[in-house]
DNA sequence: GCTAATCCTTTTGTCCAACAAATAAGAGAA
DNA sequence: TTCTCTTATTTGTTGGACAAAAGGATTAGC
């Protein structure tokens, strides 16, 4: 009596096979699952504090065994969109930010050289680039609270807050743009700018190379010295990358 | 005869339920199971491209079932650090950056003016700004591509897949500056930026003005022409601002 | 001998059923 | 009424089964 049916033909209804063919990317039940989730909690307006269906009542709603809804619920708990409590369910909850976090202080897998290139190009589109906007905005008042938060690094008594000190002087550079969207973009990555800044530094650094380096951008913003504020700036944003290592990971086996 | 044993008093040695009240987030089997697999990763020095042993050596290894290793493994596919393929097995990956930003691409944002405004203007740094970065990288090809994705959305028969191309003609334009990072923040604003391109447009506009603007641009990149391609492209992103409204909200500094 | 199709084996993907642990809710006693 | 104990429900974990994918070994055909 057929003791295990193991998810009936893909679709008790429709063919997949040919389906399957040509879309490669065939989703799995699991994600499947996922989006029926989130589908259901858009359609229904749930916000966070509301609680969702049981997992059981998930199985049966979707048509997918509990292993597959639990998995599915990892995924989203591993999003931090949901707690999962024993007896008290999943509820919906927003700690996204705090994943972000978590996911770069996974010092078990070390950032990829890749990783670590596109990140500080893409800093160096945002705060090199734009030079030209950064000059139109920036004002005497923006200028003294540069110069306070490079004091503030310098005097860090720790690794972690000066670095925490680092990214705030370059987190101040770019709201100087008073762009909603690029300060968030840096609010999202400032786990890994973190820890590219402490990649390769000792706590002495922050207070000495690392200072006069802000010191020198700081100057030449409020001279208004194009050429040389773009050419400091970059230097400081390039630093990092030799103390990465020889680029020859990227490589693709050169036979 | 014991058909499921299930966990043994979680631990055969120490007595848990002391710790267990002291230490009110008790670290469930998958938490442990993560935990350890973390361990081998950095035990093993483990790098992008190395592979993980197959699920039921890991279940042996850590005395668990294999699906909570299951379970462990949908967590750490979540944080992007391994991809698994059947038969293949888990393979050491570095996706963390994408799965950042991707957790923030769940809030539906609800465009205001000064939303509006701020993407626009982040769009104008990405692909006006970093201009020199762009005619190093572009070559015959990605003139190529651009022409194609034009004129694709010139024949687009609906006005959804007429913005659908609109937005691949410029995801293809940041795309020659190949960085991940950028690219996947232009993945993530996808909706936005589709629901700004259809502002105040009717589906004719984007096989005329919208078309002849794009083509601007390309040959003004063709011809490696500064001063043209910034003009047409800041000109060609403005033009939106103008059938949001007025803009009396983002009050301009009065240059 | 060499190529190509076929079979085999290994590994992940999904399902099912059971028991353990946690805990909210209700029943019962003071 | 209020506190405590029981109970029922829900998540957490386990074991076992089969399906599907994919690489490797084997064999047929030239």
């Amino acid at each position: 009596m057929a003791a295990v049916t193991a998810r009936p033909p893909r679709d008790a209804l429709a063919p997949l096979p040919f389906d399957a063919v040509i879309r490669p990317a065939a989703p799995s039940a699991v994600d499947e699952v996922v989006a029926h989730i989130r589908a259901l909690i858009a359609e229904r307006g749930l916000h966070v504090g509301d609680s969702l269906p049981t997992e059981r009542e998930l199985c049966q709603r979707f048509q997918a065994s509990r292993n597959t809804v639990r998995e599915a619920m990892r995924i989203l708990k591993a999003y931090g969109v949901v707690t999962v409590r024993p007896k008290i369910g999943a509820v919906i909850v927003d700690n996204r930010l705090e994943r972000a976090l978590d996911l770069f202080s996974f010092n078990t897998i070390e950032i990829s050289r890749k990783t670590f290139a596109d990140i500080q190009g893409f800093r160096s589109m945002i705060e090199v680039d734009t030079v030209e906007r950064i000059f139109d905005h920036a004002g005497p008042d923006d200028i003294t609270e540069l110069r306070a938060r490079n004091r503030a690094m310098r005097d860090a008594p720790t690794m972690a807050d000066a670095s925490e000190a680092d990214f705030s002087f370059h987190l101040k550079l770019v709201s100087i743009l008073n762009n909603d969207a690029v300060t968030e973009v840096y609010r999202i990555m400032k786990p890994v700018i973190i820890r590219i800044m402490e990649k390769g530094k000792v706590r002495q650094d922050f207070g000495t190379s690392t200072y006069q380096q802000h010191a020198d951008i700081i100057d030449a913003l409020e001279a208004r010295n194009r050429i040389k504020y773009q050419y400091a700036l970059q230097y400081h944003l390039e630093l990092g990358l030799n103390t990465f290592g020889s680029p020859q990971e990227d490589k693709r086996s050169p036979e």
